[in-house]
DNA sequence: ATATACACTATACTTTGGTATAGTGCTATA
DNA sequence: TATAGCACTATACCAAAGTATAGTGTATAT
């Protein structure tokens, strides 16, 4: 383990408070709340990897369906619709023909950014653990 | 979105390749792999808010489960299982009558400190936007 | 005698996430 | 004329995630 995480576990630490398990459930609802927010917005295989994509600039369907390994077209689509619903990302039709559509993350969208460095970071340092073993 | 906030993604276009979509597809595909090896792990309602109630203390079975709102008794097992097995999540059983069974974080768990903290975050300021519309 | 706490397991069920395959309507290319 | 690219949609299906409810064995409290 490195040591800007270890530092950043032991901040955390010190944030912590020292009450009975009932105490601190009381203490963390909202927390707890946030995550579960934020996961039902997020979860699944595929919305994931198809931010982190998006962050780079603009990809059309196709090059999405390319971009993301074993993906089917109905997922894609659908995983797209839902992060358009939820303001992550804009959808824009250029009406040439055949008709080109583009894809790109909304400002709000970029809020995710620092989540997606997290998962990116934990994932490479997992596999790394993994494979040593 | 607060300045802090703004800084970091400007920071991550910083280090985005300004390339066409094939080659940046190419560029990032161990990341999307990456995030994808992390989301299996983490994956569902229950997971991370248990790690998040752990980060605290030990918690036994009994008060995580009024801990985690809604969570049934066979999801929470269940759920536990899966964190043991992947070393996140250590299991303690102290054998006085009835049985007491403990669940703490294991070191590997608190590597996801981070990562908790940027969900709990993005998951409050959420809420705050929904809240305003 | 009854109820409750504890740490679960068993069974049956529903919902959601995801796969597999085919098809649409248009156009450009061979 | 046939094939391939584009951006999907439709249909059927399967597996994993999650829910609902009940039950187990031991022990303390009322």
């Amino acid at each position: 383990m490195d040591k800007a995480l270890k530092d950043k576990i032991e901040e955390f630490k010190s944030y912590r408070i020292d009450k009975p398990p009932l105490e601190i459930i009381e203490h963390y609802r909202k927390e707890l709340q946030a995550i579960q927010d934020t996961m039902e917005i997020v979860q699944g295989r595929w919305k994931m990897p198809i931010i982190a994509l998006l962050c780079n600039k603009e990809f059309r369907y196709s090059e999405l369906e390319k971009g993301i390994p074993k993906i089917t077209p109905r997922m894609l689509s659908k995983e797209l619709k839902d992060l358009e619903i939820n303001g992550l990302v804009e959808r824009k039709v250029y009406d040439s023909i055949p008709v080109k559509v583009s894809y790109k993350l909304a400002d709000y969208g970029y809020t995710l950014v620092p989540l997606i460095i997290e998962l990116t970071n934990w994932g490479l340092e997992h596999r790394k653990m993994i494979m040593k073993r």
